[in-house]
DNA sequence: CTTGACTCTAGACTATACTCCAAGGTTTAT
DNA sequence: ATAAACCTTGGAGTATAGTCTAGAGTCAAG
């Protein structure tokens, strides 16, 4: 079992983001100590790497709490519901990973065209990768 | 040219969207009426277009700035400060597109357990779909 | 020539996600 | 046993990115 500040550093989080997840009921730790300490498990770990990489990724708090509600409120959805509410999800990411792989290679273009070396970036424009791109 | 309020539904943005990008110094519309109503060209309809992506990717307001900086401060810059940039923001990119590929397949294996029908979702949970990952 | 839809500025308000602080209790190492 | 390093709560403060309002001006259609 880790304490707060344990699993903080282990999740590259404050202490502080922890005790906010756990305000909006992301994160609730296993256990308490008799002093009143948190103290998180395995389970928790994994769970704040998924909430780390959700957020990442551009899901708001209260998005990642929906995902993370399935799990708690499995037996009262029916696996439509939860079905339809992943695959609406999966929508969005796939949307965002389209997004993320065109400025990719806007970035990339421009990388490219780019000399390198110490004349000045008169090619150098992020607007004029992206018209390459279209051209 | 278009004036904000077409530009604004072009780019699926609000007018305040519009002129708050403004203030940050994102776009400036390339004219004004002589009633002082703001006049977008088409560049500046790929630059909306651009800072929309870059922000639905996770970019802050900012971070785009400084994108699209390049472009203005062209002749100050060496090639070699903008490449360094420009990669240093390929990196980050990478690493989302990562990130982001991982919860899709956390998603994805989720709503494939899912049974789709009537019943209770007992199997289907997040965390669950992340261990079947891991496993 | 006026009505309705649009625009302007400036400033207040909101939501989200932290981040910091105060005042205190606990644990651990020396 | 005492200092350092941790933990607790509650609440205030900050940054970001809008969103809304007020009061005024502009423009196109009937």
């Amino acid at each position: 079992m880790l304490k707060i500040g344990e699993l903080a550093s282990l999740a590259g989080v404050s202490r502080d983001t922890l005790r906010l997840y756990e305000k909006h009921g992301l994160i609730i730790p296993s256990q308490r100590t008799e002093s009143g300490y948190r103290l998180y498990s395995n389970v928790d770990v994994e769970r704040i790497s998924f909430i780390v990489s959700a957020k990442e990724v551009g899901f708001t708090l209260n998005e990642i709490h929906q995902l993370l509600e399935l799990e708690v409120t499995k037996d009262k959805k029916s696996c439509q519901d939860v079905k339809e509410f992943v695959d609406n999800k999966i929508t969005i990411v796939n949307q965002r990973l389209l997004e993320i792989e065109k400025i990719k290679h806007s970035l990339q273009t421009l990388s490219d065209a780019c000399c390198g070396g110490d004349e000045p970036a008169t090619q150098c424009t992020i607007l004029g990768a992206l018209n390459e791109q279209a051209g």
